[in-house]
DNA sequence: ATAAACTTTCAAATTATTTTGAAAGTTAGA
DNA sequence: TCTAACTTTCAAAATAATTTGAAAGTTTAT
């Protein structure tokens, strides 16, 4: 296999990935082009290389900085934008890791606090039921809520700095 | 607020979540309706509750039996199918995460390991870029892979095994 | 063997998400 | 100021994912 085959199929697996977690099919293959390249690269080069409009390159481009995944450089004499990834995987995963808790953890947990609140007849089966499954998840997602925090601060932490070198 | 109300809202944001993560908004609301349900219920019942068709909640429970997640249930001299939920959050989580490892990491791991192998021109930036990105993005993978796998035999392994009563 | 009770299938319809592209907006330099 | 180079916006179009529902299939009891 040659390197522009290898270079496609790892975009197309990437894209598939993150479709499957939720993340934009070509926001992902975007990310993934910009890891392969060692050059920062323009809005043209990205609408050509992974055939997309103008529009939704420059959306795309734009979560993707919103993710803190990539980055807007400026080339002197210019007046052109250029995209540069991060290449560093373990960064990526901490980045995606802190935006997802802040999305969709954080927001959950808000509702299973309200939720773990509702009172009713301790004596109802169904009111037993849900009270102990939402206490349950609100319990595990605080738990998941905590180890992202310290995860997330690992640098500083000698416990998980040294179980993140394991990983490096 | 009362409980059909919490039960909504609960059923609601479980769906929300599990689509923000690529699994079926629907699958995720029935998987919510029986997290709640002290009695397992039949196809009539979810489809009345969630206002599904019939073929909807016939398929979607299929593939929460598949993903482990609901059980059929019969009654004894009855003909109707009735389906429960496993309500222990920690064997919904490693369930979870056992399918997804098997469906999702490891055919990424797959070909990761592939466009691992291409050869190239090593003094060529665009081959060296791509040949440690796809390698780091491989290791980190590999990993989450050990890390599952020693996760998922928790029980048998003194180390994991105290981490994770701290989560229960 | 037949019928009633129940489950499964899947093509078509619906709904949700993503993408396009042309127009509007912005910026830098002459 | 004006214009060319470049970026952003967003309504409409295209695509993808989900859902429906009626017909076909299956099972059990008589």
């Amino acid at each position: 296999m040659q390197l522009p085959e290898a270079k496609s199929k790892f975009i197309e697996a990437w894209g598939k990935l993150g479709s499957e977690w939720g993340i934009n099919r070509t926001m992902a293959q975007v990310h993934a082009l910009l890891m392969v390249s060692p050059e920062a690269l323009t809005t043209e080069e990205i609408m050509e290389e992974l055939k997309i409009s103008r529009g939704n390159a420059n959306m795309t481009l734009r979560d993707l900085i919103s993710w803190g995944l990539v980055e807007k450089q400026h080339k002197a004499g210019e007046r052109k934008e250029y995209f540069f990834a991060d290449k560093d995987t373990w960064n990526i995963a901490r980045q995606v890791a802190k935006e997802r808790r802040k999305r969709e953890l954080d927001p959950i947990i808000k509702i299973l606090d309200e939720l773990s609140k509702v009172e009713g007849d301790k004596k109802d089966e169904a009111f037993k039921t849900f009270n102990k499954s939402v206490n349950d998840i609100n319990k595990l997602a605080k738990n998941v809520d905590k180890t992202l925090e310290t995860m997330l601060k690992a640098e500083e932490n000698w416990f998980w700095g040294s179980i993140f070198k394991m990983f490096k």
